[in-house]
DNA sequence: ATCAGGTCTCAAG
DNA sequence: CTTGAGACCTGAT
């Protein structure tokens, strides 16, 4: 589906959301809604809308434990509201990298806010990128979620 | 067993 | 202000 920073998509594994891919530029748009995949769509018009719009979605989220224990974390932010990488590896009794390796795998993004995670100076990384389309992304989300 | 990451901190220039 | 080294924990090979 379209999105003002360029285009996103969906994949879904028995009716929950598996994966979310973020797109700088705007795809062909794939026509088979299902019902589920409908729903994900409605509520990612509604966050793009508004961003004080709290998911609220099945998901289908394969990981190991530590990676879970972070989406977790991240799951409990709400929008505007920011961490460091630094802050949760204190909460998790782990460091700052490893946060950052997780984040990196994080296969929703938007439903599971790893936007939301910056470095202590600086921006930190998106999607595996540093800079880049990834980052303008990144920085979309946090602009629109009015976060400094 | 090794290596590279979406980092942090601290000590020098 | 800028740079560099070391510490840090995970995931992948």
């Amino acid at each position: 589906m379209p999105a003002p920073f360029g285009a996103l998509g969906v994949v879904m594994r028995d009716d929950r959301l598996a994966t979310i891919t973020l797109l700088p530029r705007a795809a062909d748009p794939f026509t088979r809604h299902g019902r589920a995949v409908a729903e994900v769509c409605r509520q990612m018009q509604a966050y793009l809308k508004d961003p004080r719009f709290e998911f609220d979605l099945p998901l289908a989220l394969t990981g190991t434990v530590h990676q879970r224990k972070v989406w977790r974390m991240l799951r409990r932010l709400t929008p505007g509201n920011l961490v460091t990488y630094g802050d949760l590896a204190r909460r998790l009794h782990t460091s700052a990298r490893a946060v950052g390796g997780a984040c990196r795998a994080n296969p929703v993004p938007l439903v599971v806010p790893c936007h939301r995670v910056v470095a202590k100076s600086g921006v930190g990384g998106f999607m595996g990128a540093t800079s880049g389309p990834e980052m303008a992304i990144k920085q979309w989300l946090l602009d629109h979620e009015g976060a400094r």
